[in-house]
DNA sequence: AGGAAATTTCCATATTATAGAAAATAAAAT
DNA sequence: ATTTTATTTTCTATAATATGGAAATTTCCT
């Protein structure tokens, strides 16, 4: 009976206790999809392939929660108020919103691809990025993905301004995921690090084919809310440039804050 | 084997398969409390009496969801991005955020209660309250509660701004609901519709102990966006208050959108 | 270092989520 | 108007899954 479980568990995937959340949660990103003119049970039972009354019990659910919200008139659901409030508790990502502009106009100004990203845990996870205007792009990095703190240009401008040795766990923790990385093995990033504080910004000139710039971002005590980087094709790149571009990204910062 | 089922379903709540849903939301509602400072696993369980491996399964699923967010450092559970990115899909409701001043500053001037309600279907939806310094304030509509249209000053300021034909469908719709308060006949909306339209403003004349004045809030183009609504004692509310309380409210209204 | 508490994995079991069928309702076609 | 077709909703037997106890592991306090 032990072997029975096992084989079903390979033929199909994991059987983790967790269809129903999934699900669910496949449910209300279809909602959300929907959103503007509201979506049918139908359309979300064929797109899902979850029969519709098991469809019916999910939406139910999520109306009960405040989560959906279903218009009788129309037989359309859309996402619900208490959604809508718990998604503004998630006051970290605010910076989201907050500084969309900055990257907009660092992205017209260097025709380059920006990124904003901020710490989470042991990672960096990138937020938000704005695409220039340039004809080559380096779009490697997308909104949502996380990087091991370090990789990266705003990564790296980030784990520089920590204390040494906050810095030092994090490295000694993240030493396995590092090794996905060309060139970010411990005793590099250490030497990273020391070429970053005298600087005052972040270059990640590891990687091949690009260069990316990063500066940290904080708030009027100081306190470290994020970094914004900028990443572009290399031979564009010269140390030159590099620098001005530091000096772009935080011109542009001082002037959003007095906004 | 029919009476078993029945006779389960009447000992512990309702068997509708959708604990576990119900279970993932509580689950996520405790970690946005906590936010601010993250949430132990440990501290889920006792609080809502689900047993630790269960909560863990629960919070591993919304991780991988990135509805939730977990630091392997300290331990502790955050809200996810994918939450937040949920919730800003959930424009209908950006209302709450873009009119919060306005309520402040009208609260403040009026020293009265002041709601800002959406239309939602075949109901409204509170979706903000300010309240003011007097020391009575009318307090039986709360942040996140429905009315059926027509029902409060603002809901009536609504449905009287609607198209007759839509209107009608409206009450004829809510007809039982409307049951539920008093003065709120069908007939009696109808009428109060007309004297709505006639002063541009709604009031809620209606209800005993209180009164309130309710103005619609339109977009540039016209379009309905909700309404902005005041409650105050009824000794205060004196028709020519009314009518000053409409004033303030439209001067308000008029005053956000040229900023 | 050692003991307590918290987290995580494992898995047999019972409970619950599931989906088919059918009823009710709504929409489309004749 | 009347039928046909599609969609939503309820109901329920059953299979599949969520459950939670137990044990292993890790973390947190003395």
């Amino acid at each position: 009976m032990i072997w029975a479980t096992r084989i079903a568990l390979i033929g199909k995937g994991k059987q983790d206790g967790t269809q129903s959340l999934h699900r669910a949660v496949a449910v209300l990103r279809m909602v959300a999809k929907y959103n503007a003119d509201g979506v049918k049970l139908s359309k979300v039972s064929r797109d899902l392939k979850i029969p519709p009354s098991t469809v019916h019990r999910i939406l139910s659910a999520l109306v009960d929660e405040g989560m959906v919200c279903f218009n009788a008139f129309s037989k359309r659901y859309n996402l619900g108020f208490d959604l809508y409030l718990l998604g503004s508790q998630a006051g970290q990502y605010a910076l989201r919103d907050q500084y969309h502009d900055l990257l907009d106009r660092l992205a017209q100004e260097t025709e380059d691809t920006v990124f904003l990203v901020i710490k989470s845990g042991y990672d960096v996870l990138c937020i938000d990025r704005v695409v220039g205007s340039s004809p080559i792009q380096v779009l490697n990095y997308d909104i949502g993905d996380r990087r091991p703190l370090g990789v990266g240009a705003g990564s790296l401008a980030i784990l520089a301004s920590l204390p040494d040795d906050e810095a030092d766990h994090i490295i000694r923790h993240n030493e396995r995921k590092y090794q996905a990385f060309k060139g970010f093995a411990p005793d590099d990033l250490k030497r990273m690090i020391g070429v970053c504080r005298q600087n005052g910004y972040a270059a990640n000139t590891v990687t091949r084919h690009w260069i990316s710039v990063g500066v940290c971002l904080c708030d009027q005590s100081g306190d470290l809310l994020g970094a914004v980087s900028v990443s572009g094709i290399d031979y564009k790149m010269t140390k030159k440039r590099q620098k001005e571009m530091a000096r772009l990204i935080q011109t542009e910062i001082n002037r959003q804050k007095y906004r």
